[in-house]
DNA sequence: CGGGACATTGAGTGGCATCAAGGCGTGTGG
DNA sequence: CCACACGCCTTGATGCCACTCAATGTCCCG
């Protein structure tokens, strides 16, 4: 009993990242399989998360990055007011926590979706192993980059973008990371609620509930509640580009 | 005739970062008088950008780091279409290229809004300095710290509230920073035109326009054209918050 | 003094939020 | 196993805020 099939499964994936599904996409990519091994003794343990569970709350000390090796998160600041921005939303082989790499403090929470599994990278071992690995230092950097680029272009996307341009490359940009995943990039399953989607793209609920309605009936889409099929992927791209909101907004000059 | 004033000034300036009236404020701030020295030794030059001329180029290589000494510049991203996003603007003693560390590439536009010397901080050298003085190196990571907070908070503002209240976040942003150095906070001059306002804030050039008449009305501010006195910060820290744009839109759950 | 860029103001419109009602799916307890 | 309740999602009606279009005013620079 002690070795019944989930646990061996868990064993297995807690030996090595070299042995890991997502080793090229995640911080391991473009590393040799020597630094492997030194990056290897640095991720402590796996943990897993039931939905709603939180990995971090925003204002927590900064102990470690994280990676997701299965499920979903999503990460969101809450003001005050209890008002909640949601900023993103991470799958597998993505990146937790470097926001946090500044200030020793993570400056938002981080919560599971659907039930996830993560690996832990304890910073003062990670940092050590970056020292005197450069490789791995390039790729962390890369790996902070991509988070960069992606809040710039949530930033864009809220300021420029009307609703059925920001559902459209919301959708695009899963469909894209499904791809990554080597999963169909044509079926899409959306772990998280209309609410959240509506929150990130800086919409109401209804708006997005109305646009899924409206892309489904333009044959763009087959929507059925949390499954999400892309039909006219051609379609979608279409919708994705600038077309009537160029010149929309004041240009800067 | 080679030691006019202005002349003399910047001569002094260019001497030393210790000497620097802003060093409390940049990226010598809690650094000793021999780490000091060390840095100094980095900063080549000083450049001066007249009004309009770029610092760098989205897509340039990245080379150094920058910091403005006077004078202010403006970061926006362009799309293929020319759409133009406002990210921000840097005011004195603020660092300037972080965006691209990670790429070397500058993913981004920097464009002088007026007269403004920068000190430039070539990265190799800075590299190799960070890595000899762990001070300096915490102090580069909390300046990069300023920038992921500070794009968060303009995505809360862009995804969550409405026009006054961003105009009035946007204010009082720029009204926090002139006290940083030391200048009349309630006495604002406004280096960018209403265009790079507006776009910032996700708005249009007439809404802004209206927005500061209204105020103005309101008898929380006095505005004229690029000069804008801050009447009634009480009124104005109140609009900040978000009072009517509670649970508004959705909230994630 | 004239031209052009920037800024302000007004009128009208439209897209998205709000308010309201009902359907669907899931989980829970009887 | 069914009834019920609750949360999530969808759809419709209405209203408002901010965008669009248009005209005029103001400043700056040549």
């Amino acid at each position: 009993m002690e070795n019944g099939p989930v646990v061996v499964d868990i064993e297995q994936l807690r030996r090595s990242c070299g042995a890991c599904a997502l080793h090229e996409l995640c911080l391991p990519a473009g590393i040799d399989r020597n630094e492997l091994e030194r990056l290897d003794s640095a991720v402590r343990d796996k943990r897993t998360l039931d939905r709603g569970k939180l990995l971090f709350r925003q204002g927590d000390a900064f102990n470690a990055l994280y990676v997701v090796r299965s499920g979903s998160l999503k990460t969101f600041v809450e003001n005050a007011d209890g008002e909640v921005q949601v900023l993103g939303f991470v799958l597998p082989g993505e990146i937790l926590g470097v926001a946090a790499l500044v200030n020793d403090r993570h400056p938002m929470t981080a919560e599971a979706m659907e039930r996830s599994s993560i690996c832990e990278l304890p910073y003062t071992q990670l940092q050590q192993i970056v020292g005197e690995l450069p490789a791995l230092h390039r790729q962390l950097m890369r790996v902070i980059s991509r988070e960069v680029v992606a809040d710039n272009s949530h930033l864009v996307m809220m300021g420029r973008q009307h609703a059925q341009e920001r559902l459209a490359i919301f959708l695009q940009s899963l469909a894209d990371r499904h791809a990554r995943l080597s999963r169909d990039a044509g079926a899409l399953t959306l772990s998280m609620s209309r609410y959240d989607i509506a929150n990130y793209l800086g919409l109401v609920v209804e708006t997005v509930s109305r646009l899924f309605s409206r892309m489904e009936a333009a044959g763009i889409l087959a929507v059925n509640r949390k499954s999400v099929r892309i039909l006219r992927p051609d379609l979608l791209a279409q919708l994705c580009g600038s077309h009537a909101a160029a010149a929309r907004r004041g240009e800067a000059g």
